[in-house]
DNA sequence: CATCAACCCTGAGAGC
DNA sequence: TGCTCTCAGGGTTGAT
């Protein structure tokens, strides 16, 4: 399930190559199908092939979970959900055949010079925005997690003025974009505080430990391109780090005891009940 | 404002 | 082997 580090390595690859394709940045849309109207949240599914087509791609980024694409005159947006990827391919230099639509995928778009850019998602979860301005979909957005203007005071005061359960609360992409399941899960284990902690409750100390945390693990995640689970994204090398995500009754990597599951804000959360106590 | 449940979906894994 | 059942998981929506 992509989180901000798989998302930061999926947009880096369109934007430079790598993985299998070539640098998206630079080519024009001739062409795009949808096959799966719901995967369109703007605007109409029918007008999303005819609005896109004749637009370049200039800038390729990140916020948040999202996949930013500066266009010509729009912004195309992408975010993957649960299962979503993105796969660049080109037709055959020898032959010229081009490449088929597989069983997942939702929306194509065609560039010129045999280019293509699929949107796969198992699970139809993911969904795309073609809007004049990006700011119209991001600006609901929770600071980035690496933002130089977001230090250990400024998060301290933010976490003040609510009174939620810290798990949830860094997984509200309003509060904060990025973060996911794994990363939440990790971060909270490496700041040696409790999921069910609330967030006024935790002191200054404690809240510069878990910005710090935080920007560790996915910064780790990043370098290692993202961790991959189950069936859906690959390529990345994350989960051989993972401290306690998915490790249910193996042992703390730090004190030795078992780490537990219980389910946070419907979510199954782990943790060391012993490096994570609750006060 | 905080919490909770349902919903959107599919494939994997369990149980039979 | 093959069927049915349950469940995860990000985000949105509506109820409490």
């Amino acid at each position: 399930m992509p989180e901000l580090p798989e998302v930061e390595t999926i947009a880096r690859a369109l934007r430079e190559g790598g993985r299998s394709g070539r640098p998206l940045t630079g080519l024009r849309i001739q062409q795009a199908h949808v096959y799966w109207p719901r995967s369109i949240q703007a605007p109409s599914p029918d007008a999303f092939p005819t609005r896109i087509a004749g637009q370049v791609i200039n800038e390729i980024g990140r916020r948040g979970k999202f996949i930013v694409m500066q266009l010509s005159r729009d912004a195309l947006l992408v975010h993957l959900r649960m299962s979503g990827d993105l796969r660049v391919e080109e037709a055959e230099p020898r032959t010229g055949k081009l490449p088929l639509a597989r069983q997942h995928d939702r929306v194509e778009i065609c560039f010129e010079g045999g280019v293509f850019l699929f949107f796969e998602d198992t699970r139809k979860f993911g969904r795309m925005w073609l809007v004049p301005q990006a700011d119209e979909v991001l600006e609901v957005l929770g600071p980035e997690p690496f933002s130089p203007d977001l230090d250990a005071s400024k998060f301290f005061e933010h976490l003040q003025k609510r009174k939620r359960q810290i798990k949830p609360l860094l997984m509200d992409q309003h509060f904060l974009a990025g973060m996911g399941n794994i990363y939440t899960d990790e971060a909270l284990h490496l700041a040696g505080i409790h999921p069910l902690t609330l967030s006024n409750q935790l002191e200054l100390s404690a809240a510069g430990r878990l910005l710090g945390a935080i920007r560790e693990v996915l910064a780790e995640g990043i370098r290692q391109n993202g961790a991959s689970i189950d069936w859906v994204y690959r390529g990345g090398s994350f989960q051989n780090n993972f401290r306690v995500y998915q490790r249910t009754g193996e042992k703390c990597p730090v004190c030795g005891q078992t780490i537990e599951r219980i389910l946070v804000g419907q979510r199954s959360t782990h943790f060391c009940p012993f490096c994570q106590p609750l006060r």
